[in-house]
RNA sequence: GGUCGGUUCGUCUAACGGUUAGGACUCAAGAUUUUCAUUCUUGCAAUAGGGGUUCGAUUCCCCUACCGACUACCA
């Protein structure tokens, strides 16, 4: 191993919101520079000039954060290899360019698009796919069959161009995958990549990438499963260039994968199954909205738990990690190879667990802060009662607001199959006599009510059953919830008794 | 089609030649409980198939099947 500083970066496009699964290889990328104290770079990977989308790097920037990644160098923060927006290193890209073919490792191609489109068409239709490469490439129109001159002239005419990297022939590439181990590809399959594109006069991801993690002096390149089909390409260019010495360790995550059917999770798989595949809501142009984590009610420590947890295990029976305990734990050894498919019902149980965990003191500011949202003004002795008995009931803070609304609306119908079941002909006279209980009571609080309800049913010799249904029934329209008790005490005396009396005038 | 990667309960995964194949989520049952929930207990449920190697394969090798990624002047 090198004593080299350990640098990594994570290099998303602009095209869109970023998707879990590239938050989940941020947080992979994170862990491992944190625990090496390490850098973490963010550099935006912006040279398609056709798909970039407003909005799309700030979305990234702030998912990031609101996961608790902190960025050490980056488009905001700045850093010794500034500029980290590829489009604004469009000088540097084209000097690499021409080092390669000037070295002979590259070459300019003036192929239409649409010569290439017919040959890729008359390939399929015989049953074969169009390969660009050392087969074909003399038979192109490219720098390796012209002279010099004719390359020159054919440029300074404006004619479209590209450099293409000149795969060689037959040759074994053995890379290592710090996770996958040694990979071996013949370059016979491989093709000429376009590695610099005339039209905007900017590379394409290889170009920039590789070029890029050697300036930026990165060590380790951790990034998804669906770039090791171009590793190959990557260490070829690192050799051409002469940068083996410092070519950065590599390894590819496994994928993401849709809670049922087939293939990788997509941004569709969201709505169509109730989920967000987005940390944070977004708002694309044409007015659509796709859910968020954050939105949805998801604590960040929660998500990214139960993101570290797709791909990666401690060996242990842990499950609740804590970011520090998670860049402490992490290790490549442990990342599996095969895809994870994502499952909707443990990410909610992550979220429960954080939510158990919090004080009630903590809670009850979220709850209040939600309930305002609502325009529901909830006093803090009340919201601290509330979550102490609803937070073991619920995965979300929302989700108190959804399950309890009773506590704030007195309930106007009586479910029929409840009254049915649990309001007998004589709970209207048993009611009147628990009014009679509670009006005597000078602390209104669960405990009092829960001691003299107890007291007044032994001495009655009524069962336990028959008056806490009916009653609860009574208070909330409904047979199930919270205890009797609570419920008096979070709606108060006066409320307790209107509630009651309205349910004997009404059943 | 080609190249590369992968394959343990429905899902996330443990077991890096010797275990009654373990845990978690989900689901079901029981106990506790004034309901619901919590909690506790229990249960359901897996090594893709076939060949090797070995005293012994989930584990190593090969083949098949299946899954995935890639196969753009996209990343």
């Amino acid at each position: 191993m090198t004593n080299k500083r350990v640098r990594v970066r994570f290099a998303p496009s602009p095209t869109g919101p970023l998707h879990i699964g590239g938050v989940r290889t941020a947080l992979f990328n994170y862990f491992f520079a944190r625990q090496n104290g390490g850098d973490f770079i963010l550099r935006i990977e912006d040279t398609d000039s056709q798909r970039f989308v407003p909005g799309a790097e700030e979305y990234i920037n702030e998912s990031l954060r609101w996961c608790g990644i902190k960025i050490d160098e980056g488009v905001a923060e700045g850093g010794k290899h500034a500029p980290y927006r590829q489009s604004e290193r469009r000088a540097i890209y084209r000097q690499y360019a021409d080092q390669l073919v000037a070295n002979g490792y590259a070459y300019f191609a003036f192929d239409s698009a649409e010569s290439l489109d017919n040959l890729r068409k008359e390939a399929e239709s015989r049953g074969d796919a169009f390969t660009y490469n050392f087969k074909i490439r003399n038979s192109m129109e490219t720098s390796l069959v012209m002279s010099e001159q004719e390359v020159q002239e054919r440029i300074a005419n404006g004619d479209q161009w590209v450099i293409r990297f000149k795969m060689p022939e037959n040759e074994e590439i053995h890379m290592t995958d710090l996770i996958r181990g040694e990979v071996t590809v013949n370059t016979s399959t491989l093709d000429d990549k376009v590695l610099f594109k005339s039209s905007d006069l900017l590379p394409t991801y290889h170009l920039a990438n590789v070029t890029d993690d050697y300036l930026m002096e990165i060590t380790h390149v951790i990034r998804g499963e669906e770039w090791l089909p171009s590793l190959p390409l990557h260490v070829m260019l690192y050799r051409a260039f002469g940068w083996t010495e410092s070519m950065p360790q590599f390894a590819h995550l496994p994928l993401l994968l849709k809670p049922t059917g087939n293939g990788k999770l997509s941004k569709r798989d969201g709505d169509k199954m109730g989920f967000p595949v987005f940390p944070l809501l977004w708002k694309s142009q044409d007015g659509e909205t796709s859910r968020g984590y954050r939105e949805d009610g998801y604590f960040p420590e929660a998500f990214v738990n139960l993101l570290a947890l797709l791909g990666w295990n401690p060996g242990t029976e842990q499950e609740i990690f804590s970011m520090g305990e998670l860049i402490e734990t992490f290790s490549f050894e442990r990342v599996n190879k095969a895809g994870a498919r994502f499952d909707p019902e443990k990410a909610k149980w992550f979220n429960h667990q954080y939510l158990v965990q919090k004080s009630d003191d903590e809670l009850a500011t979220l709850f209040i802060d939600f309930m305002n949202t609502k325009g529901i003004e909830v006093t803090p002795q009340k919201a601290l009662k509330i979550v102490s008995f609803m937070k073991v009931r619920v995965n979300f803070i929302h989700e108190i607001w959804e399950k309890a609304q009773f506590l704030f609306i007195s309930p106007e119908l009586y479910d029929e199959a409840s009254v049915k079941k649990f309001w007998k002909e004589e709970s209207p006279e048993i009611m009147k006599e628990v009014v009679c209980v509670l009006e005597k009571l000078e602390t209104f609080n669960s405990e009092f009510v829960e001691k003299s309800l107890e007291t007044f049913i032994a001495e009655k010799g009524y069962g336990m059953g028959k008056v806490m249904n009916a009653l609860r029934l009574g208070l909330l329209g409904i047979s199930n919830g919270p205890g009797v008790a609570d419920v008096c005490e979070v709606i108060g005396k006066k409320e307790t008794i209107a509630r009651i009396e309205k349910a004997v005038a009404s059943l």
